[in-house]
RNA sequence: GCCGGUGUGGCGCAGUUGGUAGCGCAGACGAUUUGUAAUCGUCAGGUCGUCGGUUCGAGUCCGACCACCGGCUCCA
């Protein structure tokens, strides 16, 4: 055997080592700053204790405090140290999963006696796990049998379960084909079972912060116990800690459902009921201007307009499936004549498919497509609603396509470009497409079909070249969808446009054309929501613009304020111009010095405020303090100002 | 729906061991006439989420309900 061994490093590089050399020793042999970022490595893409022996001629990449990777490991860790501090503070308590999440990591609890977190607790653990990291633990990993899993953990009722489901086969895991299973051992006593890798010493972790306990079941069903979840967020250093935590305060600033409030957007008065939103005039304003936009665009695209009724008879939903298969989602139903159950309608399809089937169509007559803003409602958990972005009565920009096969591909592509542009008109670029397939056991329908429209929605995608990311079993009953993933202003994605291809429904209607062959044929039906739904889309845009609109969507435009009381009727006179030129602009006079209104108009996010004194009145000027711009400026021409603003201000 | 938290004038908050509600902003009125992020004064506004209970007495304690907030796919 030789003495050395050879590794290769990402950057193609080689190093010699001696041989039993472990991670850490590469990382040292590299240098010392290395060395102390060192978190674990990464060999063919799986990832290891930095204490793992390397082998000869191994492809190794280190992976370092602060990379994503070296963040997933620390928080890992650190979830593991929550572990610890919970059993040592409530002994006899069961712990059962604690990965790493998006910004931090959480952990799963069962507590001794049915015992509940409560937000003082987190005090407590928080100081506990300080002790904890204080002591310098060492994490050591040992690897079991199943039998020896099971003895280990014989107290510990979740651990033992998904040490069954690895031995069945249930849970998919690498380390059960070879039918062992590893854990972590630090301190005294904490053991936890667990795939790694970890760090090394609790030295690397400290810079952690306890968020929030809330209930979580038990691998994510309702039906099973509900578990004591405690979520946490933990980064390399303090400062990438107070960074995010930074970050978390400036995403609650901009929620639209506080700046709804201050901007005086819309409400959900307790009257109304729970989920169901009104818009005051300035919402409602720029709702108008998003639905007239819209409408402007699908009319240029070739749709046409369609209006239908929000409640109908049963029949209707029995024949679309959804009462089998989307019930629950529904209101229920109100009895009415002759004792018919008529529904509020969840969803706008079934009524469109009713506009087609009114009489015989022609070949000549597709693409047909067909657009509503259609108000549904649906009979959302009363724990999920959330401002405007989750709704118990919501109108969606719904647009069914009705085609023959053949123009399936051809309608889809022109789809997905007019979908992508339009969003883009809001300042949403920043995107990825996300697949949602069949759910298992809630869809309707041959595989066949199936896999037939779920290869073409992935193909209109991969044409695309952008990131495609797999959402199995995501899919509607009636069809696999591809969805727009939108990143907004602060990095958060939102789902957004969804485009669905459904064969099932165009079935169970009976729908036919006639085409050029004189024979009947069934048309393939596209569902498509751009917006999603106006109240959705609304609440997002608030929040990636940070409430602050862009001109051509801003409820008031531009603000003229006289410095003095003599100054009015020449403001008026400017209000009277831009109010010509179609532009909406108020006055507010000078009750108040001028920096109060200034201040107060800045606070309404008004993107031109004007001031006119003196210098203006007899120049024919004004001052413009733009939106987002530092310094005024002075005695520009008034006609100037408008027609320099006039295409921005329009769309 | 489930777990935890919260609920005081339009908004943001205070309210000590249960003794009968206060502040700031916004609003109305008056004064001030102001060149770039808060002029001054006066006034008005609340059955303390709802209902019930304990008590001589409840915003404060107990119960139910309602609403809102944070979560409930992330698989050792």
């Amino acid at each position: 055997m030789s003495k050395t061994i050879v590794v290769e490093l990402p950057d193609g590089s080689t190093k010699e080592l001696p041989a039993n050399s472990t991670g850490l020793d590469l990382a040292k042999s590299i240098g010392p700053k290395l060395a102390g970022a060192a978190l674990a490595i990464e060999i063919d893409g799986k990832l290891y204790d930095l204490g793992l022996e390397l082998a000869d001629k191994s492809h190794v990449n280190i992976v370092v405090a602060g990379s994503a990777k070296g963040r997933e490991i620390l928080r890992h860790s650190t979830a593991h140290v929550l572990a610890q501090a919970v059993l040592n503070l409530w002994p006899g308590s069961h712990f059962a999963i604690g990965p790493p999440v998006e910004d931090g990591f959480y952990y799963d609890f069962e507590l001794a006696d049915n015992k509940r977190f409560t937000d003082e607790d987190l005090l407590a653990i928080e100081q506990e796990m300080d002790r904890i990291i204080d002591e310098s633990q060492s994490f050591s990993r040992e690897e079991l049998s199943l039998e020896e899993g099971l003895k280990l953990f014989e107290d510990q009722p979740f651990k033992s379960e998904i040490i069954r489901s690895i031995g069945d086969g249930t849970l998919n895991s690498e380390v059960a084909s070879d039918g062992r299973i590893s854990v972590y051992r630090n301190g005294e006593g904490f053991v936890d079972l667990c795939r790694g890798p970890h760090v090394g010493s609790t030295d690397k972790l400290g810079s952690f912060k306890l968020l929030r306990v809330a209930g979580a079941y038990w691998r994510g069903d309702e039906k099973r116990q509900q578990l004591q979840r405690i979520y946490g967020t933990a980064w390399e250093s303090r400062k990438a800690l107070d960074d995010y935590l930074v970050r978390l305060a400036e995403a609650e600033k901009r929620d639209h459902r506080k700046l709804g409030v201050e901007l005086d957007l819309f409400s959900f008065p307790d009257e109304i009921g729970s989920g169901l939103a009104v818009f005051h005039p300035k919402g409602g304003l720029i709702r108008k201007l998003m639905e007239d936009y819209s409408r402007k665009r699908h009319e240029a695209a070739g749709y046409q307009f369609v209006y239908s009724p929000h409640i109908t008879k049963a029949n209707l939903f029995e024949e679309s499936g959804h009462l089998d298969w989307f019930a629950e989602g529904m209101f229920p139903p109100m009895q009415l004549d002759n004792e018919q159950n008529y529904y509020l309608k969840p969803m706008n399809c079934p009524f469109h498919i009713l506009i087609y089937r009114s009489r015989q169509r022609s070949y000549k007559e597709l693409p047909l497509r067909l657009f509503e803003f259609g108000t549904v409602y649906r009979y959302e958990k009363s724990g999920v609603i959330h401002g405007l972005t989750r709704v118990r009565g919501m109108t969606q920009d719904d647009a069914h396509i009705f085609c023959s096969i053949d123009q399936m591909e051809t309608e889809l592509d022109s789809l997905l470009s007019f979908v992508l542009e339009v969003l883009g008109d809001y300042g949403l670029e920043d995107y990825f497409i996300e697949l949602s397939t069949k759910p298992p056991g809630k869809a309707f329908g041959s595989d066949e079909d199936w896999e037939r429209a779920t290869a073409a929605l992935s193909n209109l995608a991969r044409t695309r070249s952008v990131d495609l990311v797999l959402d199995e079993g995501g899919g509607a009953f009636y069809g696999p969808k591809i969805s727009v993933q939108v990143r907004d202003a602060i990095g958060r994605t939102w789902q957004m446009s969804t485009i669905q291809l459904d064969f099932q429904l165009p079935q169970r209607f009976g729908l036919e054309y006639v085409g050029s062959d004189n024979d009947r044929h069934r048309p393939v039906m596209i569902h498509r929501a751009l917006f999603g739904t106006v109240e959705r889309f609304f609440g997002i845009l608030v929040e990636h613009y940070n409430g602050s609109f862009p001109l051509w969507l801003s409820p008031i435009q531009v603000r003229i304020l006289p410095v003095r009381a003599d100054h009015e009727d020449y403001c008026h006179l400017v209000l009277k111009r831009l109010h010509e030129s179609g532009l909406r602009a108020d006055l507010l006079e000078a009750h108040e010095p001028l920096g109060s209104r200034i201040r107060k108009s800045k606070l309404d996010r008004i993107p031109y405020i004007l001031v006119a004194g003196d210098d203006d009145v007899n120049e024919s000027s004004i001052g413009v303090n733009e939106r987002g711009e530092g310094q005024p400026r002075r005695g520009v021409k008034i006609d100037d100002f408008i027609s320099s603003i006039l295409k921005e201000a329009f769309r």
